[in-house]
DNA sequence: TTGTGTTTTATTGCCTCC
DNA sequence: GGAGGCAATAAAACACAA
């Protein structure tokens, strides 16, 4: 005990003690052995209040067999021996300290759950009920609520560490989800990059399909002009064939009314004048010089959009 | 029996509140 | 300034393995 040593008496069942003292004196502080001793009874200031605890003829024993056993937490302050001897075996015994029985503790744990804090009145009426001194029953408590804080705070660190264990599963749970996305935005990066290449080619094969068209077209305006010509030359029309059952009347001057060079002029039309045309229309070489007739001609003569408007 | 670790009782010093 | 609470600590009491 720091400062100094503390002697007090044993019981009828303490412990380790011996049966031939039972003077109530719980526990007195007592000057160290370089210091004279205080009178007999008298408290040094500063010690606790209750260090004796003598009131008349009944003294507090709360120092039983801590194992069971017959206890009674009064006894008489007469009924023991109380010779000059055992007081001086009293003073030169060493501290004993006593446990409280089980059934002072069960009444003070009971106690304690009610509330943990001890008014003065409480104090004294439990220490009264108990045969403890108040100061006991004062540091009983203290201790309780020191020990109930230790648990405390290990509850409290044992459910911070399962939030933190539940934390740290979800956090690695996020970065695998977050990893997977990762992946996936590249391999739509990697696509999206891919995108212009798939759009230049779609470009050539459109550029390749109107060129076709175009050069088709040139031969059909050829071939129109040319006839024309013979026509200026020759003023009479040419006669029809006699011969109209024939299946090849071959009159040089009628359209061709075969399906083919119909369905492939209609077609061109409507290649031409679909969007996708528009990109690169052929385009004659005065054209480049006269401005278009209109924002819609596309390049093309007024005439020829006559035309191609009639196709449609 | 003994050494060692844990629990319990008690003290001390400091702080806060009234 | 006194009462009471709390943290730190001492030391006895206790439990238990070797």
């Amino acid at each position: 005990m720091a400062g100094g040593r503390v002697f007090s008496c044993n019981n009828t069942n303490s412990v380790g003690g011996s049966n031939n003292l039972s003077v109530l004196l719980q526990s007195q502080r007592v000057p160290s052995s370089s210091e004279p001793m205080d009178p007999l009874f008298i408290p040094r200031p500063g010690s606790s209040p209750y260090s004796f605890f003598v009131s008349g003829t009944r003294s507090m024993v709360s120092f039983e067999d801590v194992h069971g056993g017959n206890r009674s937490f009064f006894r008489s302050f007469d009924e023991e021996e109380n010779g000059d001897e055992d007081l001086d075996e009293y003073f030169h015994q060493p501290e004993k300290k006593r446990r409280l029985t089980v059934d002072q503790v069960q009444f003070l744990e009971k106690s304690f759950e009610v509330e943990n804090k001890l008014e003065p009145e409480r104090k004294t009426q439990l220490a009264k009920e108990l045969g403890l001194q108040p100061r006991q029953v004062a540091i009983w408590f203290q201790n309780r609520r020191a020990r109930w804080k230790t648990k405390q705070l290990e509850k409290d660190y044992d459910s911070l560490q399962a939030s933190f264990d539940t934390l740290k599963a979800d956090y690695g749970n996020l970065l695998k989800e977050k990893d997977k996305l990762k992946q996936e935005v590249l391999s739509f990066e990697s696509l999206i990059e891919f995108k212009p290449l798939f759009g230049f080619c779609l470009i050539l094969i459109l550029v390749y399909q109107v060129l076709q068209l175009t050069d088709k077209l040139v031969m059909k305006e050829k071939n129109n002009s040319e006839l024309s010509d013979v026509n200026t030359v020759c003023q009479e029309p040419p006669q029809k064939p006699v011969d109209s059952d024939s299946p090849h009347s071959s009159y040089p001057f009628e359209p061709d009314q075969s399906d083919t060079s119909q369905d492939e002029e209609d077609n061109l039309s409507k290649a031409l004048f679909q969007p996708s045309s528009y990109i690169f229309p052929k385009l004659e070489d005065n054209d480049y010089s006269d401005p278009p007739a209109s924002s819609c001609s596309y390049g093309f003569h007024v005439e020829d959009h006559a035309f191609w408007s009639s196709a449609y």
